[in-house]
DNA sequence: TGTACATCAGTGAACGCGCGTTCACTGATGTAC
DNA sequence: TGTACATCAGTGAACGCGCGTTCACTGATGTAC
């Protein structure tokens, strides 16, 4: 039956919204609209209703996790407390964070995934990173601009390689390796440890 | 009709090759069993007179892949010219890479992957990246194992997340961007370069 | 070495299943008077 | 404001297709004598 607009409005944010966290868990590939559209409480047939096909789902949910994510660094870069960056990449190379894929970094989830993806998410997928660092270049190391840009692309590059393998191996005490070496390079304690200005 | 011995040797080291480059182009769920044996030269109902499973055959070629990056580095590690890592680094983040998803590093095209996979998969990827840190240790910049150990990861990890995310993005510029970026913090002439004790 | 027979690598049709997508239908919502 | 009707969000069955897997069959290979 007919639900009211508001009803649909808020029907179409929550398949999004499922969709972003089970592709993340599972990959493109790895969950079927069926399973997304049972996830949000509703049945397969009416996904045509919401979106044209499970490729302008992926595009929209990609879109909407990586608005999200630059959002965040937007807040963080505007906040404008010192060890802003710091703070971020202790919480980022966790076992927390690694054993939260769905509701985790989508660089991380689904960067891999996205270079066999259609054009529409390919692009999604950059457009977002792109805003993500134009944020977070505002808060990494460097003199300029240019450099600041730069340690925030070798930053990001550092943290979802070390999260990606962290997450790869099934071996605890092996994965619990991959986090602290990342982190700690990354938080300055390793002798190839980033050089801030400072 | 029966071939010889020799023959099925050869066969089966066919289709791992096969699996191993089709795999790493579009990951574990991109490609069938069939397209694997037809790229082979062979039809799809053999496929399990080599094999248990599509599981069986992600594993074994994973370890295959995983084995000869390892072997590279025992190479490398053993030849002992300076620089090493740098050459390394210089090829790797290279849009001849990026491009080469096929023939290129498994870690890139399949770790993600991996951690949706099975545990034979997982345990494989895990016992060949074990190995190849211990190889790549022997390089890294350190002044204790432990250190060079640590700093291998933290290298892996940058090189890892720089190419998964230059082949994400649609952008030849941007992707080039992000070569560019991890390229020039690992060679050591950013100002978050790794600082080598020499 | 030669022959007769068992073995089995590879073929191609067939299987059940889950996928993305389509469709006729339902009944509450939105709208025109 | 009330009523009559058109709209359309959501349902659930059905579609064609490709997947991993199975199977009867073929004929060259390997083996026993």
């Amino acid at each position: 039956m007919r639900v009211s607009r508001e009803k649909f409005t808020e029907t179409r944010a929550r398949i999004l919204d499922t969709a972003a966290k089970l592709f993340r868990e599972k990959g493109f590939d790895g969950i079927g609209l069926a399973d997304i559209m049972k996830a949000a409480g509703l049945t397969h047939g009416g996904f045509y209703k919401h979106f044209d096909s499970k490729d302008d789902l992926e595009a929209c949910a990609t879109s909407l996790v990586m608005e999200k994510a630059a959002a965040n660094w937007r807040r963080i870069a505007a906040g404008g407390e010192p060890r802003q960056l710091d703070n971020f990449v202790e919480n980022y190379l966790t076992p927390q964070h690694r054993d939260n894929m769905g509701g985790g970094c989508v660089l991380a989830a689904l960067g891999a995934d996205v270079a066999r993806q259609s054009p529409r998410v390919r692009s999604a997928f950059a457009d977002g990173l792109d805003d993500m660092l134009e944020q977070m270049a505002m808060t990494a190391p460097g003199g300029t601009p240019e450099a600041r840009r730069q340690n925030a692309i070798a930053i990001i590059a550092e943290l979802v390689g070390g999260l990606i393998l962290a997450r790869a191996v099934d071996d605890p005490d092996f994965s619990r390796e991959i986090l602290a070496a990342t982190s700690h390079d990354l938080s300055g304690g390793g002798e190839r440890g980033p050089n801030t200005d400072e």
